[in-house]
DNA sequence: CTGAAAGCGCTTACAG
DNA sequence: CTGAAAGCGCTTACAG
């Protein structure tokens, strides 16, 4: 394998010293316009590749995002993760990408590998529990990082966070619920006392309170398995409830799943609200009403705060929560 | 920001030369245990970062993984990324991923930026179409890179491929309808003339004419909203059709989705295959009847194939298929 | 088993 | 607007 040209190689080929090749690829003003067409022409004869090494060491960016999510097979956090990563790309950044499957462990590991890396930046999805403060190590490497979607570090002034509005979220769809004539109206999925699980909650618990109806909670994991069992459940034990708002629209088509099997008509027997509203969601049967986080946008948000951040200087507010919407579908509304 | 210790820095502390503590570093066997223990002690110290991009100048791995795929959002394709980043990110390598929702330009653009990242391998899952071989850029960086789930170079003898046999599980799949008694059996999704559904298709062919049956073939996106569309129009046209194998599990879902809304009930009026057996698959209702290839395994296989090239300089073979198996549920065999 | 020295390919003041 | 020189933090022969 022969050896890669190298900046030198290019200012000989150009008939230019080697400061003045660096300072093309940096795209400085400060090089004549037929200089900096000598110096492309060369670098496209020789095949010529900008070494990175290279030019980490003497202090330059690595332009690497380091993003680390809690759980990537979950469509909602993949959909998160590729918007993000591909409007860092089109800015020039290659994003290392690390699934850390819900475990502090793996977490502080691919942290570790990617400060190795010398990353420009984090921006992290994080997983809950561990030992130590998992963005110690980060402070004293002194990378820019936020928190997204998650807030795992209530050092918001170190690590921003951005996420969704769920609370309000939570307002939308159950007055949507008590709207249609519901009253027997549970929550279903969610880790207890997680933060999220709160959030998501906490929307639903205070208005029922708001109306004198009784909230009702059934904790688990934010799963299409969990929601299915549930589903199965009310056959036998709750027949009285009329509607349940899920954690996730994972729990919600798993509930849908299992409501079909025993034979409960979903929009008009029991009325069902999901969350996040992914794709899948507005092709389900029934059709699924689901509080819209445009995720989509949200990953794009996020890595356009993460660019002014590093590029501009421009640092994030501490906390930052997009606004969310109810999408009304036939799991509510009943058939079309 | 304080600037993070050298290797230097160790080297004084620990009392050694700052070879020695490079030696130590690469876990070299040269260095008397004692040593290796007051260096590793000075690293603790210290809080010492390596720099890896000052060895990437000297000629070391960068251990950085290239990984990029043609759509990351398609629950296959992220089980995938998300195990064979697992994998290596257990033996130490990071994972640079990049969608490029099969557009060739971005694909392109991506490798191109990994290249200057020094990445130590590629694994590619590509997207179809561009103008030049997209992967002549890389032969002249002399990268390894292996094709996965998709062919798309024909010199297997440079670019290693690795997938399942869908032929085999093509012939499972209409073998199964077969004996269910089916006759009237087609086969919905996949693009035309794309090599993998010539592949995926290939079996049903065969053996539908080995049992002197006509094929008939419905391409379209391999997405739920093509299984969905489908559906809706079996209702109108083709009543007399009494199976289906599907290009891929969304496809699949998406006609159970159009089904369910026509009224037709999948397991007894007619039957469903899909292919690719997601986890979503097994939790839908009906339960959906598919060819399991294990991806996750897949992903961890191929993430291994590729550590035992770069490690140990075992060039994966030019073309390997992983089995593949039928798994029976409702949406063939009826009701359980 | 350990140390002194050269050099990887860039960027960055500093002159001119 | 361009060039000569130093140096970033490692690794790698080479001595010892």
């Amino acid at each position: 394998m022969k050896k890669r040209p190298t900046i030198l190689d290019v200012a000989r080929h150009a008939g230019v010293s080697k400061s003045t090749v660096s300072l093309v690829l940096q795209n400085s003003t400060l090089v004549k316009e037929t200089t900096r067409e000598d110096v492309a022409k060369a670098i496209a004869d020789l095949g010529y590749v900008y070494n990175r090494s290279a030019a980490g060491l003497r202090g330059a960016a690595s332009g690497l995002i380091g993003l680390i999510i809690n759980d990537l097979r979950n469509p909602f956090f993949t959909e998160f993760a590729a918007s993000a990563q591909m409007t860092f790309a089109q800015k020039g950044y290659s994003t290392v990408i690390a699934n850390t499957d819900e475990d502090p462990d793996i977490q502080a590991q691919v942290i570790d590998s990617m400060i190795e890396h010398d990353v420009s930046a984090f921006v992290i999805s994080p997983s809950y529990g561990g030992d130590e403060q998992p963005f110690d190590r980060i402070r004293r490497a002194g990378i820019p990082t936020m928190q997204v979607l998650r807030q795992v570090d209530e050092r918001t002034d170190l690590f921003p966070f951005a996420s969704h509005d769920y609370k309000a979220g939570g307002v939308l769809a159950t007055e949507h619920l008590i709207d249609l004539g519901c009253r027997n109206i549970v929550f279903v999925g969610g880790l207890e006392d997680r933060p999220i699980t709160l959030e998501r909650m906490s929307g639903y618990v205070e208005t029922m309170g708001a109306h004198a109806l009784v909230p009702s909670v059934f904790h688990g994991r934010p799963s299409r398995v969990f929601g299915r069992e549930i589903a199965l459940k009310f056959l036998d034990s709750h027949r009285q409830i009329d509607a349940a708002i899920c954690f996730s629209d994972l729990v919600a088509l798993g509930m849908l799943s299992g409501l079909a099997e025993v034979g409960i008509r979903v929009g008009e027997d029991f009325k069902i609200v999901g969350f996040d509203d992914i794709e899948e969601s507005s092709l389900a049967y029934p059709r699924l009403s689901s509080v819209r986080c445009d995720t989509a946008l949200f990953g794009k948000n996020a890595a356009e705060a993460m660019l002014a951040w590093i590029v501009d200087g421009e640092r994030p507010p501490d906390t930052k929560r997009y606004g969310v919407e109810l999408t009304k579908r036939q799991s509510s509304l009943g058939a079309g």
